[in-house]
RNA sequence: GGCGGCAUAGCCAAGUGGUAAGGCAACGGCCUGCAAAGCCGCUAUUCUCCAGUUCGAAUCUGGAUGCCGCCUCCA
């Protein structure tokens, strides 16, 4: 099994990656609040992680992957009173809704998705234990966590209470016995969804429900928790305080925490009004080129989200699966990317292990990305070498149709892993085309007329004719390309 | 006020002690009727600045400057 390293915001090192049971990996990642529609930001965290869960398992190791989804909670109710919606209502559209984005992103379902309200009985019980050893206590039908009373409350985000209190400015609830105490019960106001309780009806709050399904399916101690850098506090460090003052167990191994998308070098927030969806970001680029987009980043880096970028992404994308296309055609199909790869011969770079060499080191994608962009320029010398000597691939000589296959093979698993060239490259381009052409309304028949019309003119040698109808396509936006079996299309993006 | 991060070419971005990956863009060449695509070459004697440690620093230490995040719901 490989040797990982991965950064870990408990000890704020890289540390070998060594689960709690060899061979299997029970990891907790914080899925969203749904009372809105998903914004990039949501993105990130969820294709950050999927490759994480996507690379544990394909180096071997029997991964468990629960993300939950909250679905009580102040802002689901205030929405769903906006919208005249019943808040289960509300949290299913958006878990509906959550589901079509990130399918349509190319990522994987985890192993669980549960749900807080599934959890209500867990969750009550473990505030009683909290209770009962004094880690907790009740105040009109409300239950608070008491930090003081939890040794190590402010490890993860490096904070001591005593400092906080010099910088808290929010009004104190004045039953609270420390201002950062936090509400693990909340008693219920009328028209809000309610559960009987010790302390009367009443609802979760929102930090204890990761600490009832995380126990639920994965145990006191488990191995990876991951979140936006945002969730460090107070989020996380309530987790850490509710589940070890309850279980008296570590509660986790190795934090992990993703970094914030930018837009335009700019916070997303809802008073700049900048909050980028999913569901229209997907209408202007490709959904592959928004995951090669933010993981060509570092993980744990700030992205900057510009048009000029994901521009630039896409035609990377487009160069990636420009080979795949030639491949194909050499090849005659291309490889299934569970074909079995062999080691490259010698004298041959091993991609695939540059590749796993990068991921190895805290999944460094970029670096990652990197490799694979060596991979590609590796193949099409190849293939303009071999396109040039034909008698190179014959079956008398096979030995550069290995190294092809071989690399073509490391590409399609390093796609594999990283949830890019899932598609044909014809599927691809189509898609690029139908996309483009709904925005820019051109019309396939019309080009097809324009580009045969080239095709005589050619044939006549009338160059300035030809050169005249390029020209003309080129101002529609469209490029073309002779090749040896036609002449092709694309839209310029 | 407290805690933390970042600064690498025109742009984006890896690189945490051994002599600057990769992508986009530009330019020159091969190829092409001309293009496009692809390939080759070229593009940072140097990593914000100053001082220090070291045989050796983009990487470590101290300081300066600039930008950013968290501390309140937030991926």
């Amino acid at each position: 099994m490989n040797r990982i390293t991965l950064y870990n915001s408990m000890t704020r090192t890289k540390e070998v990656f060594a689960p709690i049971t060899p061979g299997q990996v029970k990891m907790y990642v914080c899925g969203p609040t749904v009372y809105d529609s998903c914004h990039i930001g949501h993105a990130r965290s969820v294709i950050v992680f999927d490759v994480i869960y996507r690379y544990l398992t394909a180096v071997g190791y029997k991964v468990t992957y629960v993300r939950n989804f909250t679905d009580v909670d102040d802002k689901i109710i205030n929405r769903s009173h906006e919208l005249g919606l019943s808040p289960e209502s509300l949290a299913k559209k958006y878990i509906d809704e959550f589901h079509h984005d990130m399918d349509g992103l190319n990522v994987l379902r985890p192993t669980l998705e549960p749900l807080a309200t599934e959890h209500i009985p867990h969750i009550i019980a473990i505030i009683e234990i909290l209770v009962d050893k004094g880690y907790a206590y009740a105040a009109d039908g409300d239950v608070f966590f008491s930090v003081t009373a939890f040794e190590g409350y402010g490890r993860l985000s490096g904070r001591n209470l005593s400092d906080m209190e010099a910088g808290a400015r929010i009004e104190v609830d004045p039953r609270k016995k420390n201002p950062f105490d936090f509400v693990l019960w909340k008693s219920a106001k009328p028209n809000e969804p309610s559960w009987d309780s010790p302390w009367g009806r009443g609802r979760p709050g929102w930090h204890i429900e990761c600490s009832a399904m995380s126990k639920d399916y994965l145990g006191a101690s488990f191995d990876i928790h991951g979140g936006g850098k945002d969730l460090i506090f107070p989020h996380h460090e309530n987790e850490i305080a509710q589940s070890e003052a309850a279980f008296g167990q570590t509660f986790v191994k190795y934090w992990v925490h993703n970094g914030f998308v930018n837009i335009n070098h700019e916070k997303m927030s809802k008073s700049l009004g900048n909050f980028l969806m999913i569901k229209d970001i997907v209408k202007e680029y490709h959904p592959e080129v928004i995951r090669l987009f933010l993981l060509s980043h570092h993980y744990r880096s700030p992205v900057d989200f510009t048009d000029q970028a994901l521009r630039n992404t896409g035609a990377g994308l487009d160069k990636i699966y420009a080979l795949l296309e030639r491949l194909e055609k050499y090849l005659g199909g291309l490889l299934d990317k569970n074909t079995e790869i062999s080691v490259p011969p010698a004298g041959e770079r091993d991609f695939l292990a540059l590749f796993y060499d990068a991921m190895n080191d805290d999944f460094n994608t970029a670096q990652a990305i990197g490799v694979l962009f060596d991979a590609v320029r590796h193949l099409n010398r190849r293939l303009d070498h071999a396109e040039k000597s034909a008698s190179e691939a014959t079956p008398e000589n096979p030995e550069p149709l290995v190294e092809i296959q071989t690399a073509c093979g490391a590409i399609l698993k390093m796609g594999d892993i990283l949830g890019l060239l899932t598609l044909s490259p014809q599927g691809y381009f189509n898609s690029k085309k139908e996309r483009a052409m709904d925005r820019q309304a051109v019309d396939a028949a019309e080009i097809d007329a324009m580009i045969a019309q080239r095709q005589a003119a050619r044939k006549a040698k009338d160059f300035g004719q030809a050169d005249a109808i390029r020209d003309q396509l080129k101002e529609m936006n469209i490029e073309i390309e002779d090749r040896p079996d036609g002449t092709i299309w694309r839209v310029i993006s």
